[in-house]
DNA sequence: TAGATTGTTAATCGATTAACAATC
DNA sequence: TAGATTGTTAATCGATTAACAATC
């Protein structure tokens, strides 16, 4: 049996990456209009093994039908509950240089129900400008408008020496969820999870595989 | 023994992706003056374990003095080497929407040693034009100014709908590796390594987590 | 019913950690 | 020399895959 099968932070974190790949394969096949969908094709369009596939989504239940499959249409939802995705997700920014500007403006969130309703940055000169309709604050006023506002998760796009102080300035905040840019281990109490996305490592890893 | 420890291609995955973190946390070190280092302090600013540094470093050789412990400066130069990015790489970037305007001035990559030499779009009213020195040029003209560059690694911020027909293109011109920034499964050929940062899948698995 | 595919258990595989002889 | 820390082997842990009874 699965150690603490009801408890959904014990899934492994391999699991919960693939969740969102299912979903947008789902996704895909819905749209193709197929009202069907086994374990074995889904993996095939994953690149993984079908086995894989049901047991990933037995760590959440039972949604398929022996010797039939599943309806990709009702578990995608079923997976969008399970990620949480399954109704708009509040984002802050902190940091609107290029990248957070880009970010800010970026459609493949939005399409897949992200909202930025806060944008916060050190530089006066870009306080009260507005990018994409959104108005940027001074962030000395972070915790003012967090205080009030419906924050699910802060992305962090400010220079590295600034990161960990912003992030702990966040966490009195009670933000539990951070996406952070900066390039540089982050600490923070263990109720909240930070994921790192470091542009630059991904491209040294890459120069390891240049013949 | 390892299997194939002359080849480093059947290097895990996993310890690629940390010695890239190891050279950080060694320039760091480096900064701050010391002259040695052990494994178990190496370990701490990484939250693993010292056996897996050793473990990962026996992968490439012997760097360290037993009862003394390893020289940052010196280790550093060898993962770098390592890794291959004991000089410049030559990136291309393909798409220059927000996206790829906020990578070509991202300083990360400079500072790193990575060096944008092309840049592509579709966008006939985008061509010309200068972003950070660097002119871009008709994705038509991608065969012709591939072909006579030393593009290392190609960045790819296209959409979705275009990502695959590109890469075939790339894969055609000889690139071997590619980070891509479109949300979408892409198919290549073995010996081409494609790396992909989905930034709204971060955001998903990072819901799963909120309360 | 026969055929297909699920959910789940057991086997396998790979990566991490512990332990320790070698050695500076 | 005594103390410290490496490099490496063996043990452990966790995740993936194979196999198959259950069942639509």
């Amino acid at each position: 049996m699965e150690p603490e099968k009801n408890n959904l932070r014990y899934v492994p974190k391999s699991v919960i990456k693939r969740l969102a790949l299912y979903c947008r394969i789902l996704h895909r096949i819905e749209m193709d209009g197929l009202t069907r969908i086994s374990s074995k094709i889904l993996a095939q369009f994953l690149g993984i093994t079908p086995a894989q596939v049901r047991k990933d989504l037995a760590y959440f239940g039972q949604f398929g039908v022996p010797g039939f499959g599943y309806n990709p249409h009702d578990l995608r939802i079923h997976l969008k509950k399970i990620l949480g995705t399954d109704r708009i997700i509040n984002l802050a920014i902190i940091g609107v240089g290029n990248l957070g500007k880009a970010l800010l403006s970026y459609v493949g969130f939005k399409t897949q129900g992200f909202k930025f309703i806060a944008a916060f940055d050190l530089d006066q000169r870009k306080v009260g400008r507005k990018i994409n309709e959104l108005k940027v604050s001074s962030i000395n006023e972070l915790e003012k408008i967090l205080k009030d506002s419906d924050v699910d998760i802060v992305v962090l796009t400010v220079p590295a020496n600034a990161a960990q102080e912003v992030v702990d300035r966040l966490v009195k905040c009670n933000i539990t969820a951070i996406l952070n840019f900066a390039p540089i281990r982050i600490d923070v109490p263990s109720h909240v999870r930070i994921h790192s996305v470091d542009l630059a490592m991904e491209l040294e890893r890459l120069s390891f595989y240049l013949r």
